[in-house]
DNA sequence: TGTACATCAGTGAACGCGCGTTCACTGATGTAC
DNA sequence: TGTACATCAGTGAACGCGCGTTCACTGATGTAC
């Protein structure tokens, strides 16, 4: 059969998102070029037609969630001052929603530990996101009075990456829970945001 | 040949070591039982003398390593008071050594968001490493006249296994030291450490 | 005291499976003439 | 207007490799008699 215009370019895009929640489910190893194929529909023969590799795909994908990431960031912020975006998304990042789907949520939570041994395209891929992020926070930081913004940033994205990825290896759900609470309490504190009450909803 | 009695012990032991080492330098999926055996001088085909399966060795080999890490833990902070080891404890965990050596490092920092791709049997043994390492922290904390001492343990740990993780990730050497150094000094503000002055070496 | 046998950590070839990658082919439609 | 050919996303079989696992065998030494 012939296929439209952008029939190629639509099907390019599905299988970069549907591998960008794939990679963070199952991480870089177990994401099969078959597996994903068939979850798109096709046959894993087709792949190359798309990817010159699984690694180009990798990158696509995880530059792709980050992107993602980013939109979804700056969505949740709309219509609310610095302060009141910064506590919804501490509430949203730290919350048992986003621990429990890994699948849609930040990549740093989900692929923190994997990326020493993933190629250099892939740690390239995952710095820029990183750093990006963390530039983000930083203007963030700024704009909502915080001091020393510039030193606190990458620290409190580790710290709430860091605490998503333990509150998921972690069985019992109410230290679970209660990992998450403490570390929206303690990153709140260190930026000055206690008064800020919290509103409702949002992901990630 | 034959071999003195404690031979086999011997043998498995070290298997367990090496396999503790190459854990958490290349994660679970990527330990491959024919390099192991090689790396310990030895031939493939012996490995099932020593372990069920490559599950059971991973299983472990991460309990060694938490068990490693745990009696470095109470090895450096002898001799001190509680204040002052969780000084030394935390400088030592959050310095660009323990960053660069993660195959003696620790597992959480190492394994964190691979736990949950992995089997019930690794996520239990993880579980349980965690469960304990908390629990010290928390005994830790009261010793030291921590206030509130069950509520943080959890999520210190994680900030500081979030921290050294991400900070392998982050090729810029000066952003990626300057996450450790903010991480540190959250810490010591957090547990009310920062008139401790602190003290030389000690590892992870 | 010497010989036959048991023991058992380790050897090395082989098997089977998952998976990334390649490649000749299909078949619907657009284009050349 | 109709016929031959080009295009190209997708198909499905096959290849090669890594790797976990199995298994018959080795060979040095201890033990039974």
């Amino acid at each position: 059969m012939r296929y439209s215009e952008t029939h190629k370019a639509e099907t390019h895009t599905k299988l970069v998102k549907l591998a960008g929640r794939v990679l963070r489910e199952k991480g870089p190893d177990k994401l099969a070029v078959a597996d994903l194929m068939a979850a798109a529909g096709l046959t894993h023969g087709g792949f190359y037609a798309h990817f010159k590799s699984k690694d180009a795909l990798l990158e696509e994908a995880l530059q792709g969630a980050f992107e993602d990431a980013r939109q979804r960031r700056s969505a949740s912020a709309a219509g609310l001052l610095p302060r009141q975006a910064l506590v919804r998304y501490i509430d949203s990042y730290l919350s048992p929603a986003h621990r429990d789907r890994q699948a849609t949520g930040c990549p740093v939570a989900a692929l923190n530990s994997d990326l020493p041994r993933q190629s250099r395209k892939f740690r390239t891929a995952f710095d820029a996101g990183v750093t990006l992020l963390v530039a983000d926070f930083e203007d963030w930081f700024k704009a909502a009075g915080i001091a020393d913004a510039d030193g606190l940033a990458a620290s409190v994205l580790a710290a709430m990456a860091g605490a998503v990825a333990v509150s998921r290896g972690i069985a019992d759900k109410r230290l679970s829970d209660a990992l998450l609470a403490a570390t929206r309490d303690t990153i709140k504190m260190r930026l000055d945001l206690l008064d800020v009450s919290d509103s409702q909803g949002s992901n990630q």
